[in-house]
DNA sequence: TCTGGGGTCCTTTTGCTG
DNA sequence: TCTGCAGCAAAAGGACCC
């Protein structure tokens, strides 16, 4: 049996939490700027329409006298880490999927903490008397019924799918309920009057893998309540790092861009510093004041966590591709991360990839004079010398 | 007056290589 | 040295999540 614990309206309960003035009132947590969008609304909010990732312009038309708070990320990992120490308590095997919600596979732990179901009161109860902050609690066989169940009683509620009413609850589960099926997915459903995972079963499964491949194929698996998703308690590596800022005005002026890049090419590198990490792969994202979003991407010949180095490549993917168009945001990225500051040769295209940086950076001169020590180094993919020069 | 920022995973296109 | 081909990795974009 699988529990999914989501904390309610994380961010703005906190916010409450920490300062009493806010208790009871719409509050909304948001950047500042006109352009800013809600990150979190409170539940007194959220009944005047603002839900999250609504433009904050528009939620302060919906509820003018919405208290706005810009959020402190330090203080709600701080709680989030007392929330899923008290969750390492009930299961060894838990898996924090986002700062406030994570997964406990408590199959077993009945002879020690009594039902899955004992176990999500106990866990809602002991969440709100340490925290200070209510959370919901989804019980299921299935890792993803889990999760919708958190939903369904929220906030400060926990619902529970037993294994002997679980192919009733899929029958009649809307689509739109299933985490992974988002808007396109579902409008494409409907197109086969289909709204419910039942109305999955009386189509064949090619029905689904022609119009959206993979995730066709998972989302037919789920409709029978196979889930091949388990619990891992083992925490993922990121597997990028990035920084993007929508600017305050749009702009034409690249001095203003390259400015931005510095900065988040800083924090980018700084933060891979920390983690002890080096990236191969940095990626430029523009999106521009139509709203077309592009993103640059290149490959280094050695990783590297120097903004230096993020910068150079940043700098070249954007003169290379902006040809004036006035730009809304500017993002960077890493990508390719490993804790080794070496190459593995484990492509065979490892040599035509560094010697055609070299040539662009020293010129071919330069490489003819190096070519013994890269035929050494990387044996019989030197000889294509020529193709290279070429 | 307007639609964030941080990610993951998958698919398609492109271009390099032997 | 050139060419056509197939295989593959890199690049680009899109869907989705909180």
């Amino acid at each position: 049996m699988i529990l999914h614990l989501d904390m309610d309206a994380f961010f703005a309960a906190v916010e409450q939490l920490d300062n009493p003035a806010l208790r009871g009132k719409p509050v909304v947590v948001s950047g500042h700027s006109a352009r800013s969008v809600v990150s979190t609304a409170s539940y007194e909010a959220r009944q005047y329409g603002v839900h999250s990732a609504m433009p904050l312009f528009q939620a302060l038309k919906l509820c003018p006298h919405a208290c706005v708070v810009p959020g402190n990320r330090r203080r709600y990992q701080e709680i989030s880490a007392q929330v899923f120490a008290i969750c390492r308590e009930y299961s060894p095997l838990v898996e924090q999927v986002s700062i406030d919600e994570g997964y406990l596979d408590v199959t077993g732990c009945e002879g020690l903490f009594g039902s899955p179901v004992d176990m999500a009161q106990t866990l809602r109860q002991r969440v709100a008397k340490e925290t200070g902050l209510t959370c919901s609690v989804g019980v299921a066989p299935v890792k993803f019924v889990a999760k919708v169940a958190s939903d369904l009683n929220k906030p400060n509620g926990v619902y529970v799918v037993t294994p002997e009413s679980l192919d009733a609850f899929l029958v009649a589960l809307p689509v739109k309920k299933v985490p992974g099926a988002g808007k396109r997915t579902v409008a494409l459903l409907d197109e086969l009057g289909i709204r419910t995972l039942g109305d999955m079963r009386r189509f064949p499964l090619s029905t689904f893998t022609q119009k959206l491949g993979q995730a066709g194929e998972r989302l037919y698996a789920l409709a029978y309540g196979r889930d091949a998703a388990g619990v891992s308690g083992e925490p993922e590596e990121a597997k990028s790092i990035s920084c993007e800022s929508t600017l305050e005005k749009d702009t034409t002026d690249p001095a203003f861009v390259y400015a931005r890049l510095l900065a988040q090419a800083d924090e980018v590198a700084g933060e891979l510093r920390r983690k002890g990490l080096f990236a191969k792969r940095v990626t430029l994202k523009l999106t521009f004041a139509d709203f077309r979003r592009i993103t640059r991407q290149t490959t280094l010949t050695r990783p590297t966590h120097l903004s230096g180095h993020l910068y150079a490549e940043a700098v070249t993917l954007f003169d290379r591709e902006w040809t004036g168009q006035r730009i809304r945001l500017v993002g960077l990225g890493c990508s390719q991360i490993s804790h080794d500051e070496a190459t593995p040769p484990s492509q065979l295209d490892l040599f035509g990839q560094v010697a055609r940086q070299e040539v662009r950076d020293e010129g071919w001169e330069k490489v003819e004079q190096s070519v013994d020590a890269i035929r050494e180094k990387f044996g019989k993919y030197a000889v294509t010398r020529a193709r290279v020069k070429k």
